[in-house]
DNA sequence: GTGAAAGCGCTAACAC
DNA sequence: GTGTTAGCGCTTTCAC
């Protein structure tokens, strides 16, 4: 930073006075064109650009996004990232990223400390331990500080703000209905997911595929999972309990790939016997062996589709018709089914 | 931004001037206790913080560090990041992201956006392709600006900056030496990254370890890989070709659970007739049947060292002697060795 | 066609 | 103990 070049610098080299060396630099009508190239010229020389904190408090914008996301080391969450990244380069944005690592705490501090005039506005998911609490405090507080917010994927239906969802139940629902039409008889759902709103979204898909072809949903057959360590013997005794089971539905893929090996060492022949659905296209699933058939979200859409309602919305504060759009959710086919 | 509060309103509504509420909220010892009191009590009220655009413009220093990552859909990069945030953080600072994709244009197009007094400094791996083209300038430019630069990773010899690297050539030297201390025979080597300079050390590192055993590197069982849809082609080559291949290093996890998979398809028995490490702890390695034995690049630690150094630099600009520091790699033995 | 001056929000040296 | 002033780098209105 030290050796930067500044306007006033350009301008005591010149002879110019600062306001007549700005305006050159932005081809002003009023300027010499001489006077004008050799500006230009010598702002090339030194590689001069505006300093962009100056810029910042002047215009009241910083042209920088807050992004606020649970887990840097999830595919999907990263995959959203690009597409945010992407969408906001394109437009003139910068981002910056902080992790909640699904905190409620870090995630309200990351806000307030970005809060601070250092974004124009905010993209997040919400954690996990804040949805679990309920806080919506801190969101709403932002926005009347007059921060926009766009929120994707972990949503709060309390906050007044644009949102970019997958629609979870649909998605548990077809891909239910797509195990029942190959002709599986029992199908279990395998969740973590299960205290947040999209868990329990795609839970209800999934029960209400089960009831729409005359079945119905047993309890025992939803497997819950709280805890990382519980995979294995959480789904292990899904096994044991259900030996017929020949379909297996999971909101996420190491639940998918967890019940894809047990189901290996027990004998069963993927997707002959048993047929098996993860959740999100990510390398995991891609690199299974047999590779894992997976309701895909379009993460990188998400993304885009996230900071342009952003960016629109920071272009035209005043309107306030929050919307929340869909993202259409597909499945890929693959081995195990 | 638009009703955030100001000094200057917090010092109209008390009818004190802006800068002895300035110096209230820093607890100025010039500053009477009662008008303390008065003051961070509005300032608490109105949820006041001082605008960081504003601090930035006048202490000339951001407290952002700008960090350029080839890939963030990868998962050793993700784990730099989140050891970068977390060590930023602690510290005080935040991280703005760019992703260069691995392309020279855009990582120093990032480059030369953030060095208009966004960041303090940057953190960077370097894109593939300026490693291929051997670009350089754009690094030296922006430190002659000011700016410093910690390497991580992928790294030039030829720009002037602090460095974190892991031990390649060791890495691959012991994952070589315990295949054949495994008893293996005849062990190949699949590398993607052969034009890089990690890469190179990787080899090296590799034929370091047959030479040493007495046996020597065939180049015929380094397979590079230099395009996506060459793994399984180039991998299915190298098993039809050395039937009585009994060990694997490979340089990154896609090539070694391909490997996996064919090996798996041709009948193999691994680890028993075939030992596989990769590289990289990520989840694929955790998830793949059998699990696969990887080198550990320790990448939160990684990032943590970057972090550090980097802000190391920021409080002591004039210090010109740069470091290198050198991570150390760990191999984490599962089932497929 | 060029320049002086105000002001974005803040801090700090220097009055009073 | 409190206030005035200058200045960080920039844009923009208004003089000249």
């Amino acid at each position: 930073m030290s050796n930067k070049i500044t306007l006033k610098q350009l301008a005591k080299e010149l002879g110019l006075s600062v306001s007549t060396v700005s305006k050159a630099l932005k081809n002003s009508y009023e300027i010499n064109e001489k006077t004008i190239a050799k500006v230009q010229a010598l702002a090339k020389k030194y590689n001069y650009r505006p300093n962009r904190m100056a810029l910042s408090l002047k215009t009241n914008a910083t042209m920088t996004i807050g992004v606020v996301i649970p887990n840097i080391l999830n595919y999907f969450f990263s995959k959203v990232l690009l597409g945010i990244e992407e969408e906001a380069n394109k437009r003139g944005y910068q981002i910056i990223i902080c992790l909640s690592n699904n905190q409620y705490q870090k995630e309200a501090e990351s806000m307030r400390l970005l809060s601070d005039g250092s974004v124009d506005g905010f993209i997040l998911s919400i954690a996990k331990e804040t949805q679990l609490q309920q806080h919506e405090d801190h969101f709403n507080k932002i926005i009347e500080e007059g921060y926009p917010i766009v929120m994707f994927d972990r949503v709060s239906d309390n906050v007044e703000c644009d949102k970019v969802v997958i629609n979870d139940f649909d998605a548990a629902y077809d891909a239910t209905s797509f195990l029942l039409k190959q002709g599986r008889k029992k199908i279990a759902m395998i969740t973590t997911l299960n205290d947040l709103g999209i868990g329990k979204l795609r839970t209800g898909g999934y029960r209400k595929a089960l009831a729409d072809n005359k079945k119905y949903a047993h309890d025992e057959l939803i497997v819950k999972i709280h805890d990382k360590k519980d995979f294995e013997t959480s789904i292990n005794k899904l096994f044991e309990e259900h030996k017929d089971l020949d379909g297996v539905f999971a909101t996420d893929n190491v639940s998918a790939i967890t019940a894809l090996k047990i189901a290996h060492n027990k004998g069963y022949k993927v997707p002959k016997q048993l047929s098996i659905i993860g959740f999100s296209d990510d390398k995991v699933s891609r690199m299974a062996f047999p590779s894992l058939t997976v309701v895909s979200q379009s993460a990188r859409e998400i993304g885009k589709e996230a900071a342009s309602m952003l960016i629109d919305r920071l272009k035209n504060p005043s309107s306030k018709n929050y919307k929340t759009t869909v993202i259409k959710t597909d499945v890929i086919f693959r081995e195990t089914t």
